[in-house]
DNA sequence: CAGTATCCGGTTTGATACTG
DNA sequence: CAGTATCAAACCGGATACTG
């Protein structure tokens, strides 16, 4: 029902990365990521490349200890986690939101994200 | 004309302290000192209290660089340095605005902010 | 006053291999 | 599939001393 995520979700012009961020490096995107119902492990490492699945879980979990999603293991085999945003979670969108339209209103003045990656400050 | 800095600007409950953080750990920070008007390096290193005077020039470099504020050296003795918000500097408070009013909002729900949990680094 | 210059330690992030 | 277990590296951030 959900539509699966695209790799492509946090390239630098999606309108998702914030210049504002959420405590770690993965948090704000993974909330994005959970923004359209439940989603599974291996379903969140598509958009968050090469995130290692250490950090991930770690990610996960503590996200799980201060309430902003819940984990849902269903006892199958093979065996199915699910994670899924609490309305804490939730209502965080919503600052987020805010932040990413700042930083859409303002692309042209941010060189970390519009411009070419790296120019390497030369002479 | 602009009133001191409070050494208690960025306690716990200030309300300035989001939970949706700009960048590095002091950036946020530095931005809402500034919202009032121009301040000198003594007069930042107040309100943050602790920070090495190695890492409060890293970071106001890199917000110079960045385009959210100036860094203007007055040829004085003893030497005077102002550091000012540009206008994308002072728009991004808008969005700090709604991610404080956020946390204000979900206080109880932050154990993060809201708990006893650190036991004041005083005394 | 407004910084530099060093040195250093911990947390965060990652690569890789393996498992119930 | 959904993770663990290790090991290693990077990355802040900080303490301290010193200076034009």
């Amino acid at each position: 029902m959900t539509a699966p995520l695209s790799a492509d979700m946090f390239d630098p012009h999606c309108g998702h990365r914030m210049p504002i961020r959420v405590g770690d490096k993965w948090s704000g995107l993974i909330l994005r990521c959970l923004e359209d119902g439940p989603r599974r492990f291996t379903e969140l490492k598509v958009p968050l490349k090469g995130v290692a699945p250490k950090v991930l879980t770690e990610t996960l979990r503590a996200m799980e200890r201060d309430g902003w999603l819940t984990r849902t293991a269903y006892d199958e085999n093979p065996p199915r986690v699910e994670y899924a945003l609490t309305e804490l979670g939730r209502s965080l969108l919503a600052p987020m939101d805010v932040a990413c339209a700042w930083a859409r209103e303002h692309l042209d003045q941010l060189p970390r994200l519009s411009g070419p990656a790296r120019p390497a400050p030369d002479h």
